[in-house]
DNA sequence: CGCACTTCTGAGGCTTTTCTGAGATCTCCG
DNA sequence: CGGAGATCTCAGAAAAGCCTCAGAAGTGCG
């Protein structure tokens, strides 16, 4: 019905439509899944829509400057890492960029591979060597699709169950969407409630407070 | 990780001791709290043992290379933000350290206001949406809608009692009318007295000295 | 094929939020 | 002081959001 494991998701916002059809190609062979955008009202619209697990957004784009687009989406509480890309590279661009809640800055002209591992570094998955999230008292192995609790008895998780605990593990203390939920573990042509389903199977499974609920918001892990 | 009013901690790991003086002083003045290491073992030691928020690491360091470190603390599953620091700066060195799981890296020599940026770009990831709006002497959790009291208990606010809440925070001490407030924060069709009663429960969950009455004119918070 | 497991749907019931309205209380000012 | 108007308090109805779960359909395996 779908791939087993789900494809992170790029945004792209670029303007030179060459360079944009190049970036997508390497970031389709890399395993990304990537929307493109060419203007900053565009990105706008889609980077408040889309829930994406990253983007990467040129500073010079039309109709909305990339620094500007940025801002606006951290004014509305998108929270996704933002990687910009940009031909100025002097100290005090980067500054100015870094601190409208960049993640990274790249100058241009820059080279694939470093890109793609500022992306990694940005996405990272799998922590290098660390095979476990933590999970509160309790730990996510990611290569058994198991939770360890501290006694270390295991539970083992389902696929949907796993990558859902992940996705919320991954960013722990944030606000996760139903929509963005849905959209990063299940199919888009699922029902509305799938995302509940899930939360319920786990906390039947790990126990009613490993998921908390915020009304109206989503869903949250590693409360304070 | 760390309360909002601790001081954010790093651990600088660099064996050219003026260079780490400089550091330490530079990061002292932004309101860092900086432990030193000169050599890999040591910053092994502290890596794995205190608490920080941050790590700088340079590449070349004795007994025990940057890199090196970094993959033995991603090994023990130390997740905290890491910058490396490098004389070493082709691509293939960057994509190295990136890889061997650092958040970034930054090629020396470098200007002191792009590492503060770029610290100040990892620290930003780990509040996970902690941006509040000041509140006496309280805080307004903007993407959790919730108020964090000046002990870290949390108290959560529906919607509607959030956006009223965020209204009146926005512009502390000025005085906002009713009429105002049932505009901006409810629909047109509701009654007159939806402000009223959002006062109330606001006063309920937080305590009655939060909002003010000014008789005859609207609400008021942080009054004098 | 049968069995065990997983995925997904949708309906019913429960909880929280939103809103109304009415009586009690307060404030201002003559 | 006393009354008009403003404000506070709160119960309860309606709506929205969320939880629970049974069962259908799909998948993998012996």
């Amino acid at each position: 019905m779908r791939d087993g494991v789900a494809k992170p998701r790029v945004l792209l916002v670029e303007d030179d439509r060459e360079l944009a059809g190049m970036l997508a190609e390497l970031l389709a062979e890399e395993g990304y899944e990537t929307d493109a955008a060419h203007d900053g009202q565009r990105g706008l619209h889609l980077g408040l829509t889309g829930h994406y697990d990253v983007m990467v957004i040129d500073r010079r784009i039309p109709v909305l400057d990339g620094l500007e687009l940025l801002r606006r989406l951290r004014a509305r509480a998108v929270t996704t890492r933002v990687l910009v890309l940009s031909a100025l590279g002097e100290v005090a661009d980067r500054v100015a960029g870094l601190d409208a809640g960049a993640d990274d800055y790249l100058v241009k002209p820059f080279e694939a591979e470093e890109l793609l591992a500022r992306l990694r570094a940005l996405g990272r998955r799998d922590l290098e060597g660390a095979e476990c999230l933590p999970l509160g008292t309790a730990a996510l192995d990611l290569r058994r699709h198991e939770v360890v609790l501290p006694r270390g008895e295991r539970i083992t998780l389902s696929g949907r169950e796993f990558e859902l605990l992940r996705t919320l593990a991954q960013r722990p203390k944030a606000i996760h969407p139903r929509a963005a939920l849905r959209t990063r573990v299940f199919a888009d042509s699922t029902g509305e409630s799938i995302v509940d389903t899930y939360v319920y199977y786990l906390r039947r499974k790990l126990g009613r407070d490993v998921v908390r609920t915020v009304h109206g918001l989503g869903y949250q892990i590693g409360a304070v």
